[in-house]
DNA sequence: GTGGAAAACGAATATTATTCGGGAGGGAAA
DNA sequence: TTTCCCTCCCGAATAATATTCGTTTTCCAC
């Protein structure tokens, strides 16, 4: 179970990463070691998936975000599986949902340009989907990953 | 510009963050004080967008995810920014794209209950919103942060 | 209150990041 | 080709930080 003060650590780590084990230990009021014993108790029990940098897609070349609502005609078990490994190992393919609604998947994809996305929609023809339905992404008004622990 | 080292840094990055510089230095075939210039010169350029860590959603209780679709009725600038602003304040909004299609938003939300989602719902409601369609994740089947650099 | 477990502390150590002086490589000009 | 200069690298030294350890404190259950 968690404590106030693993909140406020998890609270933290998803704000401010980059803080020392010492400076994290400050704001929790706690001795550095006691910090970070539960900090490793808090990864060792799950509560911290994973540790990632956030890179700047404009920099990197990467300006077309698009979601992608698809149905698909695949009912076996085995067969949907099979479909959903494939769209995770697609790296253009950010997110993947299994959704309520018209559609049975939303995916988050990102490309460098029209010409990429054009070869990728191709490609998720050939899965075996019967309905795509693509929107372009405009502007980013906000893209945060922190869960709203303190609110 | 980049080079081929700072790409192979980049993916590292954002796959295995908690490597040490040391072991950066070695995958990369670099001295450690060169690998660590390459690092600060990447998140001085704004490469690098930051350093975050990824909890477990449904370990802390956020078990309701959701995309929801509104459109607005305002139409002047001024407004537009105030209510884009508002959402970017909300906890729950954890993406707001401005998108092209039948709606001007789509929104990625996280919350606790059905509950707490109604009343969010009736919070976005009193912004000017005309048209609001929300769906519901039913499972993730992929949620990543990595850019396909290496593609 | 008393015993026992869990969790905290400070000091010591190990690990890692960071700085620094010097040198190699590569292009431009003579 | 030689020289100069700039950029980037390296290894060694230092500084910062994480991590371990033995001891003490805290906090329930009885």
């Amino acid at each position: 179970m968690l404590d106030e003060v693993d909140v406020h650590i998890l609270d933290l780590l998803q704000t401010e990463t980059r803080l020392s084990n010492l400076e994290l230990s400050q704001r929790v009021n706690l001795s550095a070691p006691a910090t970070h014993a539960r900090v490793k108790r808090l990864e060792q029990e799950g509560y911290i998936d994973s540790y990632t940098a956030i890179l700047n897609q404009e920099k990197l070349g990467y300006d077309l975000l698009c979601t992608v609502f698809m149905s698909t005609s695949i009912h076996q078990t085995q067969e949907l599986n099979e479909l959903e490994h494939r769209l995770s190992e697609m790296p253009e393919v950010m997110e993947c949902y299994c959704m309520t609604g018209s559609f049975d998947y939303m995916l988050k994809t990102i490309h460098r340009s029209r010409k990429e996305l054009e070869a990728f929609i191709r490609e998720l023809n050939q899965l075996g989907v019967s309905q795509l339905q693509t929107s372009i992404v405009l502007r980013e008004v906000k893209a945060s990953t922190v869960l709203p622990l303190r609110k």
